[in-house]
Formats: C-alpha cells, structure tokens, sequence
DNA sequence: TTGCTCCTCACGTCACGTGAGGTGGC
DNA sequence: TTGCTCCTCACGTCACGTGAGGTGGC
C-alpha cells in the first residue's frame, strides 16, 4: 500500500493540484489520511476512485451526477438514466455544433462574394439564412415538378431521332412552354432579394429579374431604394408577393 | 422611424429582457436614445444591429470577439481570422462531444454485460478504453498477415477440388500451422486481462486462455488474486509480458 | 538552510438567470 | 387606480485557474 500526496495523485491522472483539492472540497474524493501538517495522503484505493472520478468527467459527467454514482447503493438503477441523459445533452451539443459551423460557413461565403463587407451587411446573410430551408424547399419543389417534363423532353428528342416521330416533340413543347412560364412565376412570387448596398429588400420587376444574369444565390438587379445596380442575395419572400408595410 | 423598448426588441430577436439590459452594459448595443424615465428606447437601426449580434452570437462567437467586430474601421481584415479560430475551437469541440459519446457507449455496454454492476469496476472499462487503440492496432497487424495465409489456403482447397493439386494444400499446412502458433503466442503475450470481481490485471496460463470461451472482448478465466472464475475483459498489456512489480 | 510542494482563502471566468425592491407608462 | 413593463443592484452558475501569503518535508 503506497501513499500519494496531491500531486503525486494529480501527475498519475493527468489534472492540476487544484483539481485533486477542488474533489476533496467537493466531497468526492477525501484523502484516506492527513499528515500531521495537514497534508493530504491518498492511498491505493483513492487514486483508483480518482480515475474512475476522471474517466466519468472525461465522458461529461458533472460533479453532482458523480458523486450522486458512489453515494448510491445501487447504483445500477441510476446509471443507466444518467447515461441516457448525458448521450441525449450530447447529441444537442453535436447538433447545434454542426449548425454553428453552418453558419461559419454561410459568414465565409458571404465575406468573399460581397465586395464591399461591412458589418451591417451580416445582417443580410443572417436574413438569408433564416429563410434558407424554406427557399431551399421550394427548390425542390421545382425540380421535382420538373422531372416528368424533362423526360418528356428527352424521350421526344430521342424518338424523333431514331424514329421520325416528331410529333411527341411538339406535344413536349406544348406542355414545357406553359410549365416554364408558371414555374417562373411562382419562382419570382415566392422570392425577394436584397441589395447589399442599403439592405433594403425588394422584389425586382419580373422582365429585368427573369433575364437577370444570376449565381445559384444572387442575381443582378437594381435596387428601388438605393439605385444602385449589382448582385443581390436571392431570400424566400415570406409573404408570397403580397403588399405590406 | 418606429421606436422599441428593450421587451419589444427581446422579443423580436427571442431572447430574454435581461439579455438586451446585458449587451446595453457590455457596450455592445446601446440603446440610441432614453426617456425621461430612464427607460432604453431603440430604433430600426438598433433592431437591425441587435439581429446581428444575435446571428454571431448563434455562430458561437463571443460578445469580446463581436464587440471587437464592430469596433474596427476596417473589419473584413478582422473577421477572417474570427470566423478561423472560431471554426477550429467548434471542430474540436465536435471532436470531444464524439469522444465523449464514445465513452457514454463504452460504459453502457460494460454496465449491461457485467452482472454484479459496481462504480469500482468502472475503472476496468476506463483501463480498457485506455488501451483500446493499441489493441485494435495488434488485432490489425494480426489480421493483415493472416490474409495471405488465408488466400493461399481456400486457392490450395480449391486447386485440390478441381485438379486434384493436393500438394499445395500439404504447402499451406506446413505454413498455416507454425503461424498459428507464432501468432497466438504473440497474441497472448501483448495480452491481459482484468478479473472484475477484484479488478486485478493478470495474465492467464496460455493452455488455460487458449481454449477458454470467449467474446470478442471477455474471455472465461480463473483470477489468480481472488480465485473467481468468469468473463474476464480483455486489455493491451503495455509490458508485453515482461514481469514487473 | 534552501528549494520544492502543499496549504487555505478568495477572486475571476462567461453569458446571462433569478430574485429583491423600486418606479415608469398606458 | 391597477396591472404590466422596465429599472438597478447583486448574487449564483460550473469546474476549476490564478494569485497571495504562509508552511511542511526532504
């Protein structure tokens, strides 16, 4: 039976004296003895409870839950629960860990595509992509409306080809015509954009944003507000293209 | 120009009242201007402000990094570094929260396939997962030279089904057996075992271990400290067999 | 005797939460 | 006048870190 002093105790298990004090205080881990100066001696069985205590607090257990483990007689009932609510308050952490780097990455996109940052215009991308998921959405929306007409499409080209068959070719352009024509449409209803010079956000007239040159995320447009003319960041439009102050 | 009080502003941005009173004290939204009573009144601009801050601060950058942001004239040259470290500290905390749970699943599996359950015999997972990577690293290695024994072992089967080749079978049975030899006892000598009634590491007799029931993790053996026979969990032993005291 | 380790206060951390006790504004 | 909101202190959180000032033990 060997017998440790605090720092012994703490260069075993990789953490500061004042952690081993700051166990003993807490009353988790109270040295087997106290030397005559009142100096902590940890005995053979306390550097083993020290490492569980180590182990447990590397997996994220708190202090409470901890000491709660080894006041308990039995402690099986009550070590599943605190497994399962610490793996459950993981999980969380991971998740809004991962949408915090979403965000990084939305910040980093927008500093390099903007020309002039400034902080104000945070404010535009945090409005972006607040509105992300249901513009994204929509997107799909229009991409899976989409697919029939796009086989269609194919299939008519194919078969006027190889077969002569030209008539399911018109019968495409008779469907794709209109289909473009609303799809566009709805697009430009349910979209609003906005200019990063004065932040103002606005839906463009539909002739100059349907022939706009655009990015996957921005279009060139002039803003009503401000008159300048440049890349604005497309946002889903809450109200659908309805008027309101 | 509407103007907000610091409830309306909490609400719109969904915190609480004393968050707002709180970045008010940090500096890093103060109120544009006070009623005759003391009370914060804020404008559109301040709204606008308040919504960024509360977009950075969802990013997990800190008020001191914020108010830092918006101090500088020049802030594109200050926010690349910022969002660089801020990425860095949320990989890594990504990285702890799956070690973490890591752990969590480790010990909830030593919790279900011990039956007398004890906080003490934590410490034998705790050393077990210690050591997990260097005895994952020794399983490798063993698996990486089996697979030519392997592969020469089902092509000399099946050269001796098909053509009736029965010498190169003969070829691997020279080989196969010397390397099982070879391999178990360098297996079993870069092996121990921890006894969970008493948690004393040993290592076990070979002619006892090798034909003992195992699991990919336990093996059934007699503790030569306590003297209980059963599921004893396998670890990484550091000396590879070397006595020590 | 001289370093080194350890001791006990006690304040600081970070972004607020939570009262207490008082007042403004509709 | 009555609710409701807002105001300013000021303490608490969680697991220690970081001194200050003093002492034990080799």
């Amino acid at each position: 039976m060997s017998k440790y002093t605090t720092g012994e105790i703490a260069k075993r298990c990789g953490v500061s004296v004042r952690t081993v004090q700051y166990y003993d205080d807490r009353g988790i881990l109270a040295p087997s003895e106290l030397s005559e100066g009142g100096r902590r001696m940890y005995s053979d069985a306390d550097l083993k409870r020290m490492q569980i205590i180590c182990f447990l607090r590397d997996a994220g257990l708190s202090i409470g839950s901890i000491s709660a483990l080894f006041a308990e007689k039995n402690p099986e009932s009550i070590i599943s629960v605190l497994l399962d609510e610490q793996e459950k308050a993981l999980k969380e952490e991971l998740s809004e860990c991962q949408e915090k780097l979403e965000r990084i990455e939305g910040i980093r996109r927008w500093v390099k595509s903007v020309d002039d940052f400034s902080v104000e215009s945070i404010g535009d991308i945090a409005y972006a992509m607040k509105q992300k998921n249901k513009l994204s959405k929509m997107c799909w929306t229009m991409v899976l409306t989409g697919i029939p007409v796009t086989a269609l499409q194919w299939t008519s080209i194919v078969l006027w080809i190889t077969q002569g068959l030209w008539w399911l070719f018109v019968i495409w352009a008779a469907v794709a015509i209109p289909w473009g024509i609303v799809i566009s449409a709805y697009y430009f209803r349910h979209v609003a954009y906005i200019c990063p010079e004065c932040h103002e956000v606005f839906k463009p007239r539909f002739k100059e944003a349907f022939w706009a040159y655009h990015t996957p995320r921005m279009r060139r447009l002039t803003c009503p507000k401000c008159g300048r003319k440049g890349l604005c960041v497309e946002v889903f439009d809450e109200m659908g293209g309805k008027k309101n102050g």
